[in-house]
DNA sequence: AAATGGAACAACCGCAAGAGA
DNA sequence: TTCTCTTGCGGTTGTTCCATT
């Protein structure tokens, strides 16, 4: 596993891009697709390193991406993953449509957790600070068990990740299979909406008959795979093989309609829906303490989880946990937004029941808001990514 | 009006993983 | 199996902008 010298290069120049460079790229890609990035640069007349123009067409010069201002559906969407998945970028960026690795990353480091922190709320674990004082209660238990369905959840969100990242790479080997040069968009950018343009001239130009963004974006092969995952230990799920307490996750994946991929994303919506009407965690039942099998249709994919789930572990309150309709519910990250100082966020809600959520308030309120949070969280996960393609 | 400090964002760096020869 | 190349990813740095003094 080499690593390519790339920037080092004499003569290379580094630095912010020029809109010359940056029309230079534009045009290049246009026509002949990226290819090789490294061969790029000497193509395009850019002295640049591969490396440099790549960042530079991902991060800002790709046509499907928005900039700007962030919505407070994103800004909770962020807040919400990054509680999941903590630093992977990358695998929020593909429930933000539009939106890149590098800038849900910047804007997290510049915005969202200083706004976290000024709060109380510890950016890395999303609670509270003061969170110790609370260890040596039932709460902390709770938000444990909380935290355990939620590391079992980032583990599906990473798998519907990988399957992302397999499609694309499925795509791309399709092209080269075409003799095409050109890059396939990837479903999980959401690249339908803002490539056509592109996409349109680049196959006409290459006279490769590949059909345009809207054909082949769509018709793009879902991804069939049997994958086996293994969480990389996380805190909560942490432990060594063979453990009986390490809860082992396999995902086993196969996109339903993988052959007929034109009509993936409506039956995907389809199944989505279905799946959000009737998901719920799997009920516990005696015996079953250490297997529990979960299966979406939407990639049928099916998640065993070997581990100590307990009946508290599956249950928040009084009863069993709902992925499904808690949309409606004030969240925690609400109440964290709610209570920014920041007056660009919205002001709708009304938090006073839950007594805020600065980390301060009492046990009870600590509790509810973690409850609130992860089922948001839990809401979240288990709804379609907005606008993307995928779904 | 100039200086200064902080915020915001673009870009770079280095590591890791996968593919292919 | 090993090595090289390419790409993706996350952390960090550098530059620019803007508000405050």
């Amino acid at each position: 596993m080499g690593r390519s010298p790339c920037c080092d290069k004499v003569g290379l120049k580094k630095g912010p891009w020029t809109p010359e460079e940056d029309q230079k790229l534009l045009a290049y890609i246009e026509e002949h697709g990226h290819g090789s990035w490294r061969a790029l640069p000497a193509k395009a007349g850019l002295q640049r390193c591969g490396k440099s123009c790549r960042l530079r067409w991902t991060n800002y010069l790709r046509p499907d991406i928005k900039r700007g201002k962030f919505s407070l559906q994103e800004e909770q969407t962020i807040i919400q993953l990054h509680a999941l998945l903590g630093n992977r970028w990358s695998a929020i960026a593909t429930h933000l449509s539009k939106r890149t690795d590098n800038e849900i990353k910047n804007y997290w480091n510049t915005h969202l957790k200083k706004r976290l922190a000024k709060m109380g709320i510890d950016p890395v674990t999303h609670k509270p600070k003061n969170d110790a004082l609370l260890s040596s209660d039932g709460q902390s238990k709770s938000a444990a068990n909380l935290s355990h369905m939620a590391q079992w959840e980032s583990a599906r969100l990473e798998a519907e990740a990988r399957l992302v990242r397999e499609s694309k790479l499925r795509s791309h080997s399709y092209q080269h299979q075409l003799g095409s040069t050109v890059p396939m968009p990837a479903r999980s950018l959401d690249v339908p909406n803002g490539w056509p343009g592109v996409w349109s001239k680049s196959t006409e130009g290459n006279g490769t008959g590949v059909p345009a963004a809207t054909g082949i974006g769509s018709d793009l092969e879902s991804p069939t795979s049997t994958l086996t995952y293994s969480e990389n230990a996380p805190p909560i799920m942490a432990a060594g093989v063979g453990d009986n307490s390490v809860p082992m996750i396999e995902f086993v994946g196969s996109t339903s309609g993988s052959s007929e991929a034109g009509i993936v994303k409506e039956e995907g919506e389809q199944d989505w829906k279905r799946f959000k009407n009737s998901t719920h965690l799997p009920e516990y039942k005696e015996g079953m303490e250490n297997s529990v099998s979960f299966t979406s249709s939407l990639h049928d994919i099916s998640v065993s989880v070997e581990g100590t789930w307990t009946p508290e572990s599956l249950r928040t309150g009084g009863g069993h946990v709902h992925f499904g309709n808690i949309m409606g519910e004030e969240g925690f990250t609400n109440l964290l937004l709610n209570n920014s100082d920041d007056q660009s966020l919205s002001d709708a809600g009304d938090d006073s029941d839950n007594g805020g959520a600065s980390g301060s308030g009492g046990s009870h309120d600590y509790y509810e808001d973690n409850k609130n949070y992860w089922s948001s969280i839990l809401n979240l996960v288990n709804s379609p990514p907005s606008d993307s393609p995928l779904f």
